[in-house]
DNA sequence: ACCTTGTTTTGAGATCTGTCAAGGTAGAGG
DNA sequence: CCTCTACCTTGACAGATCTCAAAACAAGGT
């Protein structure tokens, strides 16, 4: 399978960015970022986000025991840190086993970082 | 005003966590942050977010000029930031001024991590 | 007192989201 | 070919979310 063919998020137009809280991020990084931010924000998938990260990788049935939730449900919420660039997929057999996108996953945290003179106290 | 009293984030309860990646937040440890990515998880909060952290503070009327919507819209969003513990507003005379509570954003950051010795490369 | 400006609250409508049941697809093994 | 298991897609529905207009609230100036 491999999905990387969805409306997923460019991650050249990530890399650029320096944190959020150095310069205010105009519309259009915005527009960008907010998805990867908005998957996150839902506790299964935070969690499913933090199962995927924490090893190498995982299969589907790995992630829906821990959960008691439907099947479809999983699925519906693995596409979307799919879309959001944040996980990737690869069919291997019978399973299909995720993995980070260390990549996007990295930039992310990046953009949460506290520059080291924080515009915040420069004035103050 | 200070708000503080609204049903607000408990930062204690996320000052204990280690990095998404580093093992699998648990279902109490998830209902905590996922709605601080919530919050962030909107194009406009997000930009709210960057312009306030950008600074040591701002008034609501720079904020809402830098956006085509109505004041009420902002303020709405102002106060799903405040509600996820990120910003902290106080009115003083005519104006409000928002700023970034440090704390939270930091660890919020620390959340997203990558381990010195990422799990995802230990097995592999 | 009254008006003016800045901000929040309330109410309402259109859209989006999380969930499940039912059905569909993909591969493995008879 | 058939069936079984694993996973995804579709369809549907309750509930949440984003937005604005209208109204309320707060502080300052007249």
């Amino acid at each position: 399978m491999s999905k990387q063919a969805l409306p997923v998020v460019d991650l050249q137009a990530v890399a650029c960015c320096p944190p959020i809280a150095a310069r205010p991020l105009d519309a259009d990084q915005a527009a960008v970022v907010a998805p990867m931010f908005k998957a996150l924000g839902d506790p299964v998938r935070l969690r499913l986000m933090s199962m995927i990260a924490s090893v190498p990788e995982i299969c589907v049935c790995d992630l829906t025991s821990a959960f008691d939730l439907s099947g479809p449900t999983i699925s519906h919420h693995l596409k979307v840190l799919r879309e959001a660039g944040l996980v990737d997929s690869e069919r291997r057999g019978t399973w299909v086993w995720y993995r980070v996108r260390a990549e996007a996953f990295r930039q992310l945290g990046a953009l949460l970082e506290v520059p080291a003179t924080p515009a915040a106290e420069v004035v103050v």
